[in-house]
DNA sequence: GCAAGTGGTAAGTAAGTACTTACTTTGAAC
DNA sequence: GTTCAAAGTAAGTACTTACTTACCACTTGC
């Protein structure tokens, strides 16, 4: 019924040029997470009503037939991605990024290392980015979870290290929401004008270490209460930047 | 070639009591901003790509035919919103908007103006916010013109004024573009939050003014020379709100 | 050798989709 | 009253969409 297997024992030989343009049969686990990283692409790119499975099988080189039977439907793929880019480790943790800056408080070093963290993140994996948007408008449960997961930590976190400086008498006291929402805001804007409305740079073109220390500054100074010394001794080092050239 | 036209007269006779279900015929050019109207408020809550020409339709109440009647392609009806929003009237004009805070170098007004401008105009309108966001992720040209139009007058407007306070030495010397993206970056995103994520104001909840105001004070605090004596005089009466209370 | 499982596909299907066509109704000017 | 353009529609067309079905090829353990 079938043809002979003799070629099939020297199969290993002939990889010796193109592995490439070999159909390359893949584990089923393999295959799956092919299918999910290119959807990944494709649905950042162009939304969810915007990409069809035909494109997402092309785009992984096979039939579409394969793509449902990794996944029984759209919806259940798209799912899957945004379960993935919410839960896998290369999700950014605010709370050990700065749990030794927050122990020594070093104002500082607490919210720039947010900012660091959060402007690296987004450079890396911009359409972890554009897929919460498309989510978010299409109201999607993952703006709900990216909120409920993610926003309100952070507000907690940062708010509540900022009332506690507050206590200590090292920040004026406006409500740490709005303190927060501000500096978040700094962050997520310029990640948004990089990554959406102009990716150029051509309205600002700043490294990220430098975004973070001005924004820091432009805060921390922001809430001070008197700004001019720096009381406590931790923070001195490197507040120089631009305050050594006042006068 | 076509049939009797005897039935056609007896049709007048069918609407005696309700005037509201009756078709309404209307002039071309209402029916045609009335289907721009309905497609608006479709195309920011779904999206171009998830919104079809038959909603549209039924939500204007006709057929789909007169949708095309009036508009070539869905594309175009598209674009013709987009246009709508971005140039019609109620879109705001900063240069107006600040243009005697900007005379009397009223530091606070000027932001302050800008800001509250900008937050109510969010709030009043908030489907251009996600028709914006929505054409941005696809990358159709009105993000394009919204960033030339209205963005890069934003940074020059308000980069420029913040230049001549430099040299005033009424603020400190970062590049000023910085400073806008703060200042726009708070304003955006607290929309952004109000409008997106948190509509519930879960994680704050402040008027506009407030707002508006309390991210003017944050900044300008941030990027004044020392705090304590603002050394030129002119901008000396307007940084009160806070400051008085520290210690 | 062959049965069974697995990775894979070609070729569907039914329901949409954007967009058209051929036709009817309406209102006002002549 | 007839005419005639403009407002309107029902019922298409051609094509795409998400999703299925029935089948193939290759490996593996016996």
């Amino acid at each position: 019924m079938n043809k002979e297997t003799t070629i099939s024992k020297s199969a290993a030989a002939v990889a010796s040029v193109a592995p490439a343009p070999v159909p390359a049969r893949m584990a089923a686990e393999d295959r799956r997470h092919q299918i999910l990283r290119v959807a990944v692409t494709l649905f950042s790119q162009r939304g969810f009503g915007g990409t069809t499975t035909k494109e997402i099988a092309q785009a992984a080189g096979v039939s579409e037939a394969m793509v449902f039977r990794h996944y029984a439907t759209k919806h259940e793929l798209y799912s899957a991605i945004l379960d993935h880019k919410a839960c896998s480790g290369d999700q950014m943790n605010p709370e050990e990024l700065v749990a030794e800056a927050l122990k020594q408080k070093d104002d500082r070093a607490v919210f720039e290392r947010l900012a660091l963290g959060a402007l690296e993140h987004h450079e890396i994996d911009p359409e972890f980015q554009r897929l919460l948007l498309h989510s978010a408008l299409e109201k999607h449960e993952l703006a709900e979870m990216f909120f409920e997961k993610f926003l309100r930590r952070v507000y907690e976190l940062l708010g509540g290290y900022i009332a506690e400086r507050q206590r200590d008498g090292a920040m004026i006291k406006i409500d740490p929401a709005i303190i927060v929402r501000a500096f978040v805001g700094m962050i997520i804007h310029h990640s948004l004008n990089n990554n959406l409305w102009d990716p150029e740079r051509r309205l600002l073109n700043i490294t990220n270490q430098e975004a973070a220390k001005q924004f820091t500054a432009i805060l921390l100074n922001g809430i001070s209460p008197s700004s001019t010394a720096t009381p406590s001794g931790s923070s001195a080092k490197s507040s120089a930047n631009f305050s050594s050239r006042k006068k």
